[in-house]
DNA sequence: ATCCCTGCAAATTCTTTGCAAGTTT
DNA sequence: AAACTTGCAAAGAATTTGCAGGGAT
């Protein structure tokens, strides 16, 4: 995760790491609340730390299950989500192809939530 | 506006109808703070509404540019956000396609997000 | 040595809740 | 008439901020 840091030009702190791999660990599931019950660092610290993140483009929000995650960009994860039993799931392989220009619009990243039934619920 | 409520077997009443119009209308803006400040309804029914239509499956959070919106999952509408300008389009035909089976789960409906430069910032 | 980051406590902002009155079906 | 919805005010949670001390480059 050092890298991470280091490339965007950012201080590499404890604090830091600890969040991004809360990140990871967290998956799905790394909503603010997980994150800070997750670590033994200061709220006001998370918060900012989340929010440098960001600005930096090293993390963004994503919206699953009606709740908002932290993701980290360069993953490039997406999800499926059950709308049945409300399972979610990371995809690992990016299930999509996507032309690289829109409208002259040049593509170069895409963010991807997929909801519907799953194979347990589909029996 | 009136069918959607009435599908989910919702009373209509006037603030929910404007809540529906508000996140119609102010498209990729639809921020909560956007919502309340454009109507003349009190905050905690706003809050209220939009928990409402979201459990109801009417309505879906999403993130654009880091900040929280809605949209009327209805529309299934996608996004492109450049990276240069921060300027958010909003696209009317969905460039990706899907097959409806992945890993046994069944797709129903997919959310999507692109980031790219956009014709403006391209010259 | 400088500049940035962190923890703490307090301030601010956002969101939820209880209740009485008003609406919808 | 019954059941649900709204506005208001107040409570509760979440987020931000100032500042002094600590850490990274």
């Amino acid at each position: 995760m050092n890298e991470l840091l280091i490339k965007h030009g950012l201080k590499v702190t404890n604090q830091r790491i600890q969040v991004l791999d809360a990140i990871n660990e967290l998956s799905v599931n790394s909503t603010i609340k997980n994150i800070i019950n997750k670590l033994n660092i200061d709220q006001s610290t998370v918060y900012r730390t989340l929010k440098t993140l960001e600005e930096n483009n090293i993390i963004e929000k994503n919206v699953i299950d009606d709740e908002i995650i932290y993701i980290i960009k360069e993953e490039h994860k997406h999800y499926f989500k059950c709308i049945k039993c409300n399972k979610v799931k990371e995809l690992h392989t990016c299930p999509i192809e996507i032309s690289d220009e829109l409208d002259g619009c040049k593509i170069l990243n895409h963010s991807l939530i997929l909801d519907g039934i799953c194979d347990n619920c589909n029996k």
